[in-house]
DNA sequence: TATAGTACTTTCCTAAAGGAAAGTGGAATC
DNA sequence: GATTCCACTTTCCTTTAGGAAAGTACTATA
């Protein structure tokens, strides 16, 4: 039997494009990963070094990016404690994705203030 | 004078990666692509490229994407009136975008199904 | 004793995203 | 005359994202 769909299938890249979506939505994700990139570790350090961001939602997505294993929480038993976020090897996997957004992302810039 | 900030600044790669994400933000944008260049330009084969989508969500995500200069409306005049969607070719430049997140979606869900 | 820093949490609120279902208006086809 | 196709729009509703501001529990430092 012949296929009835007059459309053509993009099913093949729709769908795992969809899957790394889920997994680093929203307007945050990705910040946080590249600030821990860069080295910060304690909260205050990543919550400053991303304008915009409030602890509220800074601590919600870190739990997201911990659960997707993608950054590590480290408590070090001082007195007093100390929290550090570390990426875990697996964040390294998105550069790729990183570095193709920054290259859009200054490309575009340019477009839009060179051409009004 | 020197900085007195004890974080350490990655707003060279937060500030362009977020200028992408503001474009391509959302659940679809990028699927949408996908489907203009894999060949679908009807309302009604784009709709049922994407398993899902609404028809009031791919009209909004349509009006979007041509604003941001995207893809074009193009109405063929007609009996009846033809209405395609094309992409236009700055849509070319998502491509690495779109290739790094399929590669990553393919390789995060083997990863999730190989290991629990 | 007072102030400051750390890593959050809590509350309250608004806006945006998005799903479900039905409808619309024309033209074409049965 | 009825149904179907196309390209949407409209309405209603729920969920999610996210901002603002304040608070908390602990410790350290002046």
């Amino acid at each position: 039997m012949a296929n009835k769909m007059g459309y053509l299938s993009c099913l093949d890249t729709v769908k795992p494009v969809r899957d790394a979506i889920d997994v680093i939505n929203g307007k945050w994700k990705l910040a946080i990963i590249i600030s821990l990139g860069a080295g910060n570790e304690r909260f205050t350090d990543i919550q400053e070094s991303i304008p915009g961001i409030s602890p509220k939602v800074l601590a919600k997505e870190l739990k997201d990016l911990e659960q997707h294993q993608l950054i590590k929480r480290v408590v070090i038993e001082d007195y007093p404690v100390k929290i550090l976020y570390k990426p875990e090897p697996y964040a390294d996997t998105l550069t790729p994705i990183i570095q193709a957004l920054k290259v859009w992302g200054l490309t575009h810039r340019e477009r839009i203030f060179s051409k009004p």
